[in-house]
DNA sequence: CCGAACTGGGTACACCGTACCCGATTATGA
DNA sequence: TCATAATCGGGTACGGTGTACCCAGTTCGG
């Protein structure tokens, strides 16, 4: 399989006005064609599958931020400019990185069975997790016209697959998906936006809370927050797991709607 | 941000490079601090509050990417430095604009009752949604370190309280806000990322599935995608509430746990 | 009333994305 | 065979960013 995957969001910044900013059709190209180069000019001394590889390692490694043209230039050893001859700009080299790594938890793990509903979901939710917390930089790239790249499509296709048995609606199916998906994306954020508050201040969280304990110490005497005020010990304790919890409520949910339709399903056959 | 060459040390003496990303201690005075003035020199001609005023409604009005200090300082009416004099940096001002916003659904609507846990469960998504539907921009700050301004506090007190009839345990709450508020701002964010990526490319949602149509038509026609291909047409129609369907499903998971602990008190008090 | 403490802000630097353009390379049409 | 059109590599330049550094002007405590 030749193609390297790819969809993509759009992300940038400017209003630039002319030029082409934002050249949809290029894009698709891009995602989804064969490559066939033109025969009239010299070869071509890069591949965009090489840039795009770059470009994940990069903003694996030290974040969106450090991924630039330039520096990706210097990664890959050619001017700057050189870049553009494989993608139109930057945003479209960001809708190329979200794509590939999409395609990730599908190159993995081989065939299996989802057997449940549950364990689908479960799954699900577990294998988003994974691909969000070895790539964060995927929390910061627009989402919004990316759904539609092959990766995308296979990843829909698959969970899809697995919420068949719920006997749910398709439009609620989507929404089951959406539900897990947001979830997720929420938590992966928070831990996300911890890691880099750590390794952009070089201050760990047990220090950043002794910063902030006088003000919040004082705000508690103060008697406007009654609540927290009274709250246990443990109650921010990393021993209980908001992930499993969250996840377990949503599961919880999903089935009360299963068993309904289940129930309204076998009382209209009589 | 993009902190410069110099090193994250952050001593406040010393050969100081010290500025940038991350001051907390400064953050924090800003925050909760009282403001009192030195009185030595000339007075200041502007105040923190009408900065973080200005950056608010550049950054509602025009994104985050328009907020930018020469920006502000022009909005102003002032020189770009002289916002130093009032913010540590950059990363402080969005601490601060974070803190201001979060205060806003407290403000508005004045005590009322929560009565059910049901209903404040859904009043706090409702309201967190109409936050970030209000102020998109609130997606793309890192809230990790942001979490104890006053705002913040007296946010998470009020959802306590509205949550306290549920029986939980304290971390088991906690557990409950973080569910609710991942899910919403999944939501939002698919929604916000929608709406720049169309003032982004001047494309609306129409044109730009027009776009992938015959690529999308290529895929379902190659058998690669049997689910998704035989969906219903109504699957990705705007007419199913995609968020009030994700909110009862939680409710409804969270409503099985609050059932097994009223059961298991009962029974433990025979 | 002098000087310390403070405010305002100009200049400069490093970095960013990328428009524009030119020389080198290459396959094609005559 | 060879001129030429097409393509690739990439240097230079522009307008943007955050902010370090520094100095001039203002104000008040001693």
């Amino acid at each position: 399989m030749t193609n390297d995957g790819t969809t993509a969001g759009a992300a940038s910044k400017t209003d630039g006005p002319a030029t082409g900013s934002g050249d949809i059709a290029r894009s698709l190209e891009l995602l989804w064609g064969t490559g066939e180069r033109p025969s009239r000019g010299p070869k071509p001394g890069l591949t965009l599958d090489r840039i795009v590889t770059a470009a994940v390692a990069v903003a694996d490694a030290e974040g969106l931020a450090a991924v630039s043209m330039r520096r990706l230039s210097t990664e890959l050893g050619t001017g700057t400019m050189s870049l553009y001859r494989y993608v139109p700009g930057k945003s479209e080299l960001l809708d190329l990185m979200f794509d590939r790594v999409l395609g990730e938890p599908f190159a993995d793990h081989p065939g299996e069975p989802p057997a449940d509903w549950r364990e689908a979901v479960d799954r699900m939710a577990r294998g988003h997790l994974d691909t969000l917390r070895r790539h964060p930089w995927l929390l910061k790239i627009n989402q919004a016209r990316t759904v539609l790249g092959p990766s995308a499509l296979r990843g829909l296709e698959l969970a899809l697959t697995g919420l068949r048995g719920m006997g749910l609606r398709d439009p609620e199916l989507i929404g089951v998906i959406i539900a897990v998906n947001s979830f997720v994306e929420g938590l992966a954020r928070t831990q996300a936006d911890e890691a880099e508050a750590v390794a952009q201040t070089g201050l760990s969280d047990e220090a950043f809370w002794d910063n902030q304990r006088p003000y919040l110490e004082r705000a508690m005497l103060s008697g406007a927050y009654p609540m927290m005020a009274g709250m246990a010990e443990d109650t921010f304790s990393s021993d209980f797991d908001r992930f499993e919890f969250g996840l377990q409520r949503l599961i919880a949910g999903f089935d009360v709607l299963v068993r309904e339709r289940a129930a309204e399903r076998a009382a209209s056959r009589t």
